[in-house]
DNA sequence: CTATGATCATCC
DNA sequence: GGATGATCATAG
């Protein structure tokens, strides 16, 4: 599937409650009293027609499928909930890498943003705010982007990997991110400034 | 058991 | 309330 074609698709689910989709799919929200973290990207996969299997993120042919979530102010304004996780950090590639050659350019330049309305933990129901399609196209926030790369390439040459930190970067940061219980493998994260601008709140 | 995406828990 | 660090579910 092109990319493109994946857009339209996605646009039609903008506006329309993901937990009820999910019903109609078939697929499982809550597993006994736990959360089924990966339940909403589930659902746009089946809208799409694609295999269940594809969530780690693979090349759904030449694009890539995030969710993010958001939320609303006490004063109804959406804002971004979380931050979004981009890829993992493979601290050979950062080192021998240039920004533009790295895995975190090439996939920001082909992913597909679907933004979800996250109204509480219980998920009673989520409607899909908008779809983007985004580009690196803004020169600002490119070079900002690529100025955090180079930090996080930089700490990693000149302290070592364990010294990445979260409080790292402006726009994407060096986040801890592993299977839990003691691994030490992390990810670049968009962090909310930047998925603000991505999906343009 | 490990890798990955997404979300939760805790700190301030 | 927002940021940082850690955990959960699922697939291989």
């Amino acid at each position: 599937m092109e990319r493109h074609e994946a857009q339209l698709k996605l646009s039609e689910l903008v506006g329309q409650d993901l937990r009820q989709l999910a019903g109609q799919y078939g697929i499982t929200v809550w597993k006994d009293k736990k959360l089924n973290k990966g339940w909403a990207g589930q659902v746009i996969e089946r809208h799409l027609g694609l295999p269940l299997n594809s969530s780690r993120a693979p090349n759904l042919g030449s694009w890539e499928l995030k969710l993010v979530s958001l939320k609303r102010s006490p004063n109804g304004e959406l804002k971004v909930k979380e931050t979004m996780a981009i890829t993992m950090i493979d601290p050979v590639e950062v080192c021998n890498k240039s920004f533009e050659e790295s895995h975190l350019f090439r996939k920001l330049s082909k992913a597909l943003i679907v933004a979800r309305v996250y109204e509480g933990p219980d998920e009673q129901k989520s409607i899909v705010y908008k779809v983007t399609d985004f580009q690196l196209s803004d020169q600002s926030v490119y070079e900002q982007v690529k100025a955090d790369y180079e930090l996080v390439r930089q700490t990693i040459i000149t302290q070592g990997f364990s010294a990445l930190t979260g409080k790292m970067g402006v726009l994407i940061q060096p986040r801890t991110k592993g299977p839990g219980h003691g691994s030490t493998s992390r990810a670049f994260y968009a962090r909310t400034n930047f998925v603000k601008k991505i999906v343009g709140l």
